[in-house]
DNA sequence: AGGCGCGTTGTTATCGTTACCAATGCACGC
DNA sequence: GCGTGCATTGGTAACGATAACAACGCGCCT
């Protein structure tokens, strides 16, 4: 008999979902029986399971999660990923680990774009929380000011930060041995000879950044050499800027003989300024190592080795180990830290 | 006087986020005071308003979303986005673009990778729809199977197709003008002589691998050519198996003198392909039109010309044409199909 | 001075779902 | 034959937030 808000009348766009109440009408029975035929059937007669069933297919109907979600001990299922960059192939591969572990364990991802913004991190947060999140995986952006992402803040959201870490924050944190593998490469270039060495990088707030400059200067002072300070740059984003970058260098008075990027984004930019030059004057060639591999790396116009590790597995590790958190498997443990092993691909040229 | 169940004994893992009604009781009003501070605080005296705020802060208080959606008339706020395979850098970039604008218009993204499965996307929807998701945007699996993707499946739920589009299956679609970058390419390879043009592309389910096909045959019968039936290879959805038929067509008595690609994954294969046959002994060249661009497309080792176009601009216009159905901007119009164009970029090489 | 009206605050009921308890009906055992 | 127990079904309340309505107090006008 209330029967007009539902069907004519009110005439909302989106037809109202129907609910249990709809089925149970249908299938003439109460919608608590409705309930547990849903929720696997037990102690309902058949007769009654197949009524309903029935009413359900008739009608489409869908559970609402959300109403669901808000009985208590009831989760969401949902998990929160703000990545910096999702154009970024690296992330892609990042959000496709996750996104495959967490559907594994019947949890969907909801994704936000930082775009490296300090603000735009914590407003996505915030948001994510305001959703009931069950938990967050984080790649953080390289702010200064980092109380949004203190647990206190997430209002005991388990968060675990994937490829970066974040220095006074302690919760669990994937990454790829930055410091091991900026330094094997860089050992590598200096055994080859090579004493002006420039390295390519991020702003140095990011924690990759930081760590791989790291390994760098650590390879130097391992082997007795100096790290030419003025070839070191940081900063460059984004391919446009890290081409930029190595435009200059090439076109010091004396120009370095090998470079250390230290991430894709700049290994491309140093590709694209390297193999322009080239077309013009042809000056002796620059050795090239970089962090991330990237698809194509092997036919890179330029000689070509990288420091390469699986950001999907990276991923699948981040959501695992957040996964683990949730299902009580470590409930009070202290953060973890799982550092990725890194693959030396050298002198890629498959031509 | 309830207070046992939220602090203390019952010692949840997650201690339960604050609700209006604690904020209330901190600050010393009732919850629906705190209920209008929090939407905009119309009719609050000052400094009422200036204690919840307080209170807010103080107990790090988030509304519950899913329980202020549940009220009738209000919207989730979310998008449901199904993508294909998301380590795809052209579907990363699809769901920046789609990302970006739902941010804008106050929406989140749920995400899930359909895998070209159609069982998987229809589970997708299916819980997507039970966590009362606004709208949808897809991009179809090339299933035969396409009952799940019919608006009664939905609901009513507004969905748009990004990329491809499925037939019987009326919706708003945003599509890049397949036929005609393909015969635009075709013609090109035609009109420089060649007449035995090779064709790499999915299997023919999945709508763009059609449409392409068309282009490629369209190109054909208006230069009075005819298409070379056994160069043509369908059915590569990866890396992998384009190179592997790239090889094959290369490895033929006769092989073919260009080949035209119908996606970014078949011409990083055939690239890959002619790259390693070039290694040993030196045929003569192949030409290459590829459908899709791709990152250092224009610094590959082989010639390349690719029809070109913006995921991301496709992702931002799906999700635009979404929004303005959700905002009741074209209630119950006819669904409409956007086509964007693309560019050919011919004998890409910088060095 | 009294009444009216407005601005502010609280109470109640509801969204969809399900845990918990009550009620019903049937079969079985003594 | 009647009580006990189990299986099945339904009623009620609660999760968190907030529209709608009610109540309150104050200032102003007549």
């Amino acid at each position: 008999m209330d029967e007009r808000a539902r069907t004519g009348a009110g005439r909302r766009r989106t037809p109202a979902a129907p609910t249990v109440q709809d089925v149970a009408v249908e299938a003439g029975v109460s919608p608590m029986t409705v309930s547990r035929v849903l929720s696997g059937g037990q102690h309902v007669r058949p007769e009654l399971r197949a009524r309903v069933e029935a009413a359900v297919a008739k009608l489409d109907y869908h559970r609402n999660e959300n109403a669901r979600s808000l009985r208590p001990g009831h989760r969401s299922g949902l998990i929160g990923v703000t990545i910096t960059n999702i154009a970024n192939p690296y992330y892609a591969g990042l959000q496709r680990g996750i996104e495959e572990v967490a559907a594994q364990h019947a949890r969907r991802i909801l994704v936000g774009n930082s775009n490296e913004d300090p603000e735009l991190e914590r407003q996505l947060l915030g948001d994510f929380i305001g959703r009931r999140v069950e938990g967050l995986i984080v790649v953080p952006s390289g702010g200064v000011d980092v109380q949004h992402l203190q647990p206190a803040a997430l209002g005991g959201v388990p968060m675990v930060f994937a490829s970066r870490s974040v220095p006074g924050v302690e919760v669990d944190t994937v990454l790829v041995d930055d410091v091991r593998g900026a330094q094997a490469a860089t050992t590598t270039l200096l055994a080859e000879g090579h004493r002006r060495i420039a390295f390519l990088g991020h702003r140095l707030s990011v924690f990759t950044g930081q760590r791989r400059l790291e390994g760098f200067r650590a390879a130097h002072r391992l082997a007795g050499a100096e790290v030419v300070e003025d070839l070191v740059r940081v900063g460059q984003q984004d391919v446009e800027s890290a081409q930029q970058a190595m435009a200059e260098l090439l076109a010091l008075a004396d120009p370095p003989t090998a470079v250390f990027s230290a991430n894709n984004r700049n290994t491309v930019g140093a590709i694209r300024a390297i193999a322009r030059r080239r077309a013009g004057i042809d000056g002796p060639e620059v050795r090239l190592f970089g962090f991330d591999s990237f698809e194509l790396a092997d036919l890179s116009p330029v000689a070509l080795s990288v420091v390469d590790h699986d950001a999907t597995e990276l991923g699948r590790q981040a959501a695992r180990m957040l996964v683990e958190r949730l299902d009580g498997l470590a409930p009070e443990e202290p953060p973890r830290l799982v550092e990725l092993p890194v693959v030396l691909r050298e002198h890629l040229r498959a031509w």
